[in-house]
DNA sequence: AAGCCATATTTGATAAGCCAAACTTTTTAT
DNA sequence: ATAAAAAGTTTGGCTTATCAAATATGGCTT
């Protein structure tokens, strides 16, 4: 009951989300990360920052060694790699189906990617592998749909971001 | 720029959101609204109501007559509706489509209807109704996608769920 | 060793949205 | 007309997440 209310017990909050995916990047990107280079990379102050990793820490996302370089614990990375794992097939159904254009579809996706459950990141994936697979009824389908309502027709073979689309989806069910 | 931040500037939280959807319901249902009645449905304190009642008055969204019942503005009413509209949609979408299970397809919808964007909404409405259009592509790509996940299989004939979906649509075009 | 600079933390403020409990106003019933 | 019940508001407290500004801490340079 009072399923307006769930959204008081989701995992993870959009900002702590946001937090965990920037530590993920830098490291992967820079090869660490410490409190500031969060806050300049987030463009929040090394103060709210501070706070918001001593929470983190404290619910066990994440730690910092000897010299206070950050590392996401397991469960940080689980929920980092989910979180943006979710946004690419959002961002992915959103531009490459129905078509929305790519700046709304990350603003989209940005605000529900933490929001959607497991089973509905999953099955949106399943749905997509399909829809770009070989098999014919998927792009026949696709064709008529965006014919009907006079949406831009892509040639698949050329079309970039249906290029885009598949590209992005073979990474993530290989980081499923 | 800072696309994570974006959420701030929603047009309605997730909590003035339903405000407003249970007072559109309460009118509907019994003709009239009352803070305490809101109160009452939501399942939180009078008090709670009467501070939030306050702040949708004051940001032009309803009113209270001579007798203290509420009443939607033109703006408030059109939020309420495209919230529901959209919950709506997406209840469709992960049940009928990606078949989620309904509680949790209730769930995902309620904490995102509010958030996606009004272009987003229409698209995915759009998408649906084609899918379950006369066109035949549709039930093609439908079936073959899930047969080769293991879905249950529809039958659109007799399905409940395809009915639902079906009749949910209808009613959304007309009122969209 | 002294001082400077980068980095990190703390403090006090704000805003939303809830609660409980106290208080006020209005309605209803005797 | 008065008392009781219902409805509504106010107050003080809590949490999350931000800010600005003040305050540590730690390392490098001269």
């Amino acid at each position: 009951m009072d399923v307006w209310r769930e959204f008081e017990h989701n995992e993870i909050t959009h900002s702590g989300a946001h937090y965990l995916m920037t530590v993920q990047q830098l490291i992967e990107e820079q090869g660490y990360a410490r409190v500031s280079d969060v806050a300049r990379e987030m463009h929040i102050t090394p103060g709210s920052a501070s706070i918001m990793i001593k929470s983190l820490r404290e619910k066990g996302y994440l730690e910092e060694d000897r010299n206070r370089f950050l590392l996401l614990s397991d469960e940080g990375n689980r929920l980092a790699q989910s979180v943006w794992s979710h946004r690419q097939i959002l961002i992915a159904f959103l531009k490459g189906v129905l078509h929305i254009d790519a700046e709304q579809a990350e603003i989209d996706a940005c605000k529900i990617e933490h929001l959607i459950s497991t089973k509905t990141g999953e099955r949106l994936l399943l749905f997509l592998q399909f829809l770009l697979s070989d098999d014919p009824h998927g792009k026949a389908f696709l064709k008529s749909y965006w014919d009907a309502n006079v949406l831009a027709i892509c040639d698949f073979e050329t079309c970039a971001v249906c290029e885009e689309v598949g590209e992005c989806l073979v990474i993530r069910s290989e980081s499923a």
